[in-house]
DNA sequence: GTTAGGG
DNA sequence: CCCTAAC
């Protein structure tokens, strides 16, 4: 029985209680009740419990509709009966309980009479015909595009699979259907797509806050649920709590983003009533500027602290522990005030896509729409019984030859975003709360991906194309992609300071690689900005060149966790699953530091320097002459000492970058011929110390 | 944490 | 500038 190998498996979080087998003329209601260890599970667990529930026992097919009451706790299961008259009327409702609410050891089903429909969600305009069931997919999301009042379209044929997500998006658009992913395997109690729980905890967006986090655990058991509603209009907030797995919540109308932090007074980044607009129309100011570059696999924070009094005393108690953190900390401290692109590296979980039990499907570089990546690879974890592979699609599929996949999570598009420094944290959230529902707002695409490859052909069965059961579970992968013709992804308009080149087209172009964004970032980006230090320079070497002169004013607050963790987790969510960011490598490696070559004071403050103490005590050096220069390390130095002597060897027609002087040139090389010796006296003669070599040169 | 040196 | 071995 499927249910016991759901249990077999781990899939615990619900007692199949003895059901009654009640009679299909009535309408019946399934409460199921979870545990509250198993709070995590998502609907999709229950859908698939359930829909293996009804195969199983009673024979049907489940109609690939449901509804989620986050507001009641509850989630609900709407059925359809195989006789179509009979299930018109009286439709088999599976509630779930909130967890918290409900009793965790009982789970029940009741034979409920007549239960309104109504009482449980607006079904109108939200349920499709009883016969959808038989519908092809391709009609059946129409038709649920339809009445949700969406024009998306999808190809004929289309998985089942694409269409419970797509249909999710209009659940959440508009009161539009939506389609559980256990219906999607109608008639065969075998076959099950399930989340995985844990994956499935990264899905949301959490409504708990009021603020975009992915990864809220609990997404359908939300106090407000934007599911229940009367109208085509859904709350926002409410619906966040159920943006579970391809649901979005995104509004057409009256989208209110609202962020717990009240940090923000500024009017820059106000919530436009429309949700559309709202992202399309970011203040004036330029302050949001937000642009998706695609797919990447991570984001990455390039945060910016400023404003700390430096020296490298202070610099090393800072940041004690790690040699990485002492870098990263650097980096960020050297980040340019005047722009700044921040990578909200949120969490790998935000950029990584969820796939497969075990791997996850790398989105392939030609995968231009990939914003989002789902996938959905084998499901190891369920008891398969392995056999040919066919397509899920069909109910006339030999009974043996399913696939059976698990779509752990989805991925969030890597978000470009650009925002003042002296913007507030809550500004910066509301950044972010916007660019993500830019970017799924205007709808999702599903692409498939296997080995990599983009699957396009739709007509083709799952066998045809090569999805078959014995697959590696990281061979098949899915991604969401926003919808190009929907969503609006340029946030900021009227920005001044966006470059018709900035407009995120994040739609329709192939997802940079790290080193594109990061290229873009330095070379197109920052390195056009004047040199920061110019207007410093005269005060060098003794000037606070890292006191970023243009903003005066800022006030940063920093961020208690650095500001690579800035976006997206929120200190106190506990709620938020959300996978560490370090686990990519790239979220490994810390932004870059902007490249900024020494100028010729800083050469001769250097050179000076080094004439007193020599070389190789690069901590004195920058004591002496850059303790004040947060952004020169002692590191630094030696490395530019280094490119000196080597740049003072070569002629002048191979010396690139600003000139340095040749009297400076001639110093180095006269520095360092004579340190050179009297390390190789010292060397010879340990008796004296360079300590006191140096303090007779002094 | 610093230094030295390769990349 | 990054990375890291070596100290």
């Amino acid at each position: 029985m499927v249910l016991q190998k759901m249990l077999e498996n781990g899939f615990n979080g619900y007692q199949m209680p003895p059901t009654p087998r009640a009679a299909r003329s009535s309408r019946r209601r399934c409460i199921f009740q979870r545990k509250t260890d198993d709070h995590q599970l998502g609907a999709f667990d229950l859908l698939a419990t359930v829909a293996d529930k009804l195969v199983m026992e009673e024979g049907i097919s489940p109609k690939p509709v449901d509804t989620f009451s986050g507001k009641e706790q509850q989630a609900f299961v709407e059925d359809s009966i195989t006789d179509r008259e009979q299930a018109k009327d009286n439709p088999l409702i599976v509630k779930s309980c909130d967890p918290d609410v409900c009793d965790q050891s009982s789970l029940f089903t009741e034979q409920v009479s007549e239960a309104p429909l109504s009482n449980i969600c607006s079904h109108e305009q939200t349920s499709l015909p009883n016969d959808a069931c038989s519908w092809p997919a391709s009609v059946m999301a129409s038709e649920c595009s339809r009445k949700a009042g969406s024009v998306e379209q999808l190809d004929d044929d289309e998985c089942k699979l694409r269409l419970g997500i797509i249909t999710k998006k209009h659940d959440v658009q508009s009161s539009g259907c939506r389609l559980s992913a256990g219906c999607i395997l109608e008639g065969e109690s075998e076959t099950q797509i399930k989340m995985d729980p844990k994956n499935y905890r990264n899905l949301s967006i959490s409504g708990k806050d009021d603020m975009c986090s992915l990864g809220c655990p609990e997404n359908w058991d939300r106090k407000q649920s934007a599911l229940v509603r009367s109208a085509n209009s859904v709350k926002f907030p409410s619906c966040r709590g159920h943006m579970s797995c391809g649901s979005f919540p995104f509004n057409s109308e009256g989208v209110k983003i609202v962020t717990r932090d009240n940090d923000e007074n500024s009017s820059r980044c106000t919530q436009p009533r429309n949700a559309n607009k709202a992202i399309r129309r970011l203040p004036r100011s330029g302050d949001c500027r937000i642009r998706k570059s695609l797919a990447s696999k991570h984001w990455k924070a390039t945060p910016n602290l400023k404003g700390e009094g430096y020296n490298a005393n202070k610099e090393r108690r800072n940041f004690p522990n790690t040699k990485n953190s002492y870098k990263r900390q650097i980096s960020q401290r050297d980040y340019p005030f005047k722009k700044r692109k921040l990578y909200y590296c949120s969490s790998a979980s935000n950029s990584d896509v969820l796939v497969s039990s075990d791997g996850i499907s790398s989105l392939p570089e030609n995968d231009s729409k990939g914003a989002a990546l789902l996938s959905g690879p084998a499901l190891p974890g369920v008891n398969a019984t392995p056999t040919s592979a066919a397509g899920e699609c069909s109910p006339f599929q030999s009974r043996n030859s399913h696939v059976k996949l698990n779509i752990k999570s989805f991925r969030v598009p890597e978000l470009f975003i650009e925002i003042p420094e002296t913007a507030t944290v809550g500004s910066l959230k509301r950044s972010v709360m916007k660019a993500v529902t830019t970017i799924l707002g205007g709808g999702l695409h599903v692409g498939m991906l296997l080995q990599g490859k983009r699957i396009r052909d739709d007509t083709r069965t799952l066998l045809q194309t090569g999805i078959s059961h014995g697959n590696k579970s990281d061979a098949l992968g899915f991604t969401l992609e926003p919808n190009p013709t929907q969503a609006s992804p340029t946030l900021c308009p009227e920005d001044p300071f966006q470059h018709p080149h900035d407009s995120p087209q994040p739609l329709a172009r192939s997802p940079p690689t790290a080193n594109e964004v990061q290229d873009a970032v330095e070379q197109g980006n920052l390195d056009a900005l004047p040199d920061p230090l110019g207007s410093n320079i005269r005060n060098f070497p003794e000037s606070n060149n890292d006191s970023a002169p243009s903003t005066p004013h800022m006030s940063l607050e920093k961020t208690p966790t650095g500001s690579r963790a800035l976006v997206a987790v929120p200190e106190k969510r506990e709620a938020l699953a959300i996978v560490p960011m370090c686990k990519s490598k790239q979220s490994d490696s810390a932004q870059r530091r902007m490249r900024r070559p020494f100028t010729v004071s800083e050469v001769e403050a250097l050179v000076q320097a080094v004439e007193k103490l020599g070389t190789g005590r690069w901590r004195d050096v920058k004591l002496r002459a850059f303790d004040n220069v947060k952004h020169r390390t002692y590191v630094d130095l030696k490395d530019k000492w280094k490119t000196l002597v080597h740049t003072a060897r070569i002629s002048p027609q191979q010396r690139r970058g600003e000139p340095v002087p040749q009297d400076l040139l001639d110093r180095v090389l006269t520095a360092h011929a004579y340190w050179s010796e009297q390390q190789t006296k010292y060397q010879l003669k340990p008796q004296r110390s360079v300590k006191s070599l140096s303090k007779e040169v002094n």
